[in-house]
DNA sequence: TACTTATAGAACAAAATGTTCTACAACGCA
DNA sequence: TGCGTTGTAGAACATTTTGTTCTATAAGTA
């Protein structure tokens, strides 16, 4: 026997209504009264779903901060794999609700361990493709195997998040470039001694 | 005619106990409702200092997120002062209030003007002073004028915030010290040439 | 001392939050 | 198709939160 359609529908109503309150003013106004307002779906209904506000807040967080998934791209050269998976990135954040949520996860987390989860979780994945990328140049001896990779990956990923949560700065194709020569050159520079 | 003191200490009493909540328990329990529980102060009396929930937050917010004053060190030579520099920064990360609000500071400012003006005016400020230490490194000839010093001011402050705002991750001695001969390194590296 | 102003506390109105019940419509299954 | 089941709308209601207004009292000022 298969889901009714009908929770379906108010669930994915709801949340969609939820999210974009989310992302349009605040975690604050995230209730069932304006989730309501917006879908026409009853109070009650809403309740029947999530039972209180807390928990409402916590769909609409998890539906929208579900991070997008980065298939890894490893066949060379080092520049282009990284220009590549930066760009995916970079992407993200700039044009999808994730991106537009992620400050609110990102405060979410000093707060809440499920938030702090979903962002450990998504950085395991990203510093994990970022790795692959390294792991795969020093296989083809394009670099050597005493590059300080864990610190590489760390900057790497770090900057375009620092530029666009915390100082609000344009992401964009000139600073990734410039961004991705800097990190294969601090690579290159250090497999060569 | 000097102000009445019962003025100021009301102000006083109230935003600690503000700032306490949000520090705790995040901003949407900041509510004249709990700290008049937290104070003892009657919620008439806070009406009177703060109309509504947003003003009330607004002040607990201006008042912690006020960023701490960090005074350059120029004297060199470059990994000293950066060291120097970086460890102020990564102290009121990990032991001020304003690194613990820190988070939430990004995260209102992604719906809030005032907080994105805290935010970069503090990043400014964080800036010019890592851009002086490697002004001086150049002036005394320890690196050349070529460096890419924006690109290294960025990383530099990147780094710490993206491990304690983002991934949450410890910030510490170890590993500042790896910072920063990193940084020195690219520094030095890209100078020889 | 006399005037002014801040606070506490109560009483109140309005809104948000959460609960419960009923009638009805949509669904799955036989 | 028809029947039992389940989800929804809507109303009625209790509770809590939010915001306002008033009065008596205490503290500060001149």
């Amino acid at each position: 026997m298969k889901e009714d359609p009908r929770l379906i529908a108010t669930r994915q109503t709801a949340l969609d209504a939820a999210q974009k309150i989310l992302m349009d003013e605040g975690v604050l106004h995230v209730t069932h009264g304006a989730v309501s307002k917006a879908t026409g779906i009853s109070r009650s209904t809403l309740y029947r779903h999530w039972s209180d506000a807390r928990c409402l807040r916590d769909a609409a967080f998890r539906r929208i901060a579900t991070p997008p998934n980065i298939p890894p791209k490893t066949d060379g050269p080092l520049r282009s794999d990284l220009r590549w998976l930066l760009g995916v990135l970079m992407g993200a954040l700039n044009d999808t609700p994730w991106g537009q949520i992620a400050p609110q996860v990102v405060a979410a987390a000093s707060n809440d361990a499920e938030a702090r989860l979903v962002i450990t979780e998504f950085m395991k994945d990203r510093f994990a493709s970022v790795e692959a990328v390294f792991a795969a140049a020093i296989g083809r001896g394009e670099v050597t195997a005493d590059v300080p990779v864990d610190q590489l990956i760390e900057l790497a990923v770090a900057a375009p998040f620092f530029r666009k949560l915390i100082r609000h700065e344009a992401l964009d194709e000139d600073w990734l470039d410039k961004h991705v020569d800097l990190l294969c050159s601090i690579a290159k520079t250090n497999s060569e001694r």
